[in-house]
DNA sequence: GCTAAAATTGAGAATGATTATCATTCTTGA
DNA sequence: TCAAGAATGATAATCATTCTCAATTTTAGC
C-alpha cells in the first residue's frame, strides 16, 4: 500500500475534501488510464453528489502538483495515471485501441543525456509508440 | 527540394485538388509545428475563399495517409508536422513553451526493440520530455 | 469551540477545437 | 461531353473542458 492520499496531498500543499480523497483514490487504485468522464462515472456511483466540474478541477490540480501524468491516446479525451506509475511507457495500437505499457531503462537514460545536452532540466515525458498489436497486425 | 505535392498525394492516393495543394505546400514548407486555425490563417491569406472545414479534412487525410504526424504540446490544440521529419523528437518547455527539436538514434533503436519484444508493429511514434528550458530554469 | 475570510463545490452556461451537414461546385472516367 | 462521385464552404452541431456564481465547507485566529 503506498501512502495515503492525505499524506500525498499534504505533502503537496493540496487540501483534502472529502471529494477530492474520492476522486484520488479512485484514480490510483483504478491502476487504468482513466477519462475525466470516466473516471466521473466511477466517483458518481459511490457519490451521486460529486460533479463533473469537481473531478475536472480535482484532475488539474492532481496534474499541477504532479501527482498524475495527462495522456493523448488519440481517441478523443485526455486520460489520466499515477505519476508512480510513470517509469513506463505505451504501445498503442491503432486498430483495436490496446494499450501495452512498457518499461525500457535504457530509453530513459538516452533521455536524460538529451536533456543534459540540451540543458534542459526534465519533468516529465511521455513516449508513445503508435501501430499494429500482435493480433491485429495479421 | 523533396517530392512535389503532387507526387505525394498520387503515391498515398489522395486527389489533388487547389485547395489541397495549397494547404499542404503550406504546411510543408513551414517547417514549424503548425495548429489548424494557424494554417488556416496562413492559407486564407493566400487564398480567402478556403475555409476551415477544408484544412481540418486535408490534414485529416493527410494524416490517415500517413504524410503528416499529429501532435499535442498541451496548448489546447492540435499541431501537425511533415512525417519526413519524424526522426526528430521534442523537448517542450512548460514556462515559455519553447519546443527544441532532438534525435537521438540510440532511441530509436531500443524503441525497436521494444516493439519487437511486444510483437507490435510500429507505424509511428511521438517522445516528448516535459521541463523547463536552460533560461526558464533559471 | 466560534466566526469571519478564504477555499471548494455543484449546476449549468460558456468556450473552443473539431466534425458533421448539405447544397453547390469541381473532377473523373466512360 | 456528361453523369456519378468527390470535394468544398458556410454554418450548425458536438463534445471535452473550463468558467461563473451562489451556496456550502474548511481554515485560521481568537
Amino acid at each position: 500500500m503506498p501512502l495515503p492520499i492525505k499524506e500525498l496531498f499534504n505533502q503537496k500543499g493540496i487540501n483534502l475534501t472529502y471529494q477530492r480523497k474520492l476522486i484520488a483514490e479512485t484514480l490510483l487504485k483504478s491502476n487504468r488510464h482513466l477519462g475525466a468522464e470516466e473516471l466521473y462515472q466511477l466517483v458518481h456511483k459511490k457519490n451521486p453528489k460529486i460533479g463533473l466540474a469537481t473531478v475536472y478541477r480535482t484532475l488539474q490540480i492532481m496534474k499541477d502538483r504532479g501527482l498524475i501524468e495527462k495522456r493523448d491516446f488519440g481517441d478523443g479525451c485526455s486520460r489520466y495515471e499515477d505519476s508512480k506509475a510513470m517509469h513506463h511507457d505505451h504501445l498503442i495500437c491503432l486498430k483495436c485501441g490496446a494499450v501495452i505499457e512498457f518499461d525500457e531503462p535504457t530509453i530513459e537514460t538516452m533521455q536524460m543525456e538529451v536533456a543534459k545536452k540540451n540543458r534542459f532540466k526534465v519533468l516529465s515525458h511521455r513516449l508513445e509508440l503508435f501501430g499494429y498489436c500482435n493480433k491485429c497486425s495479421k
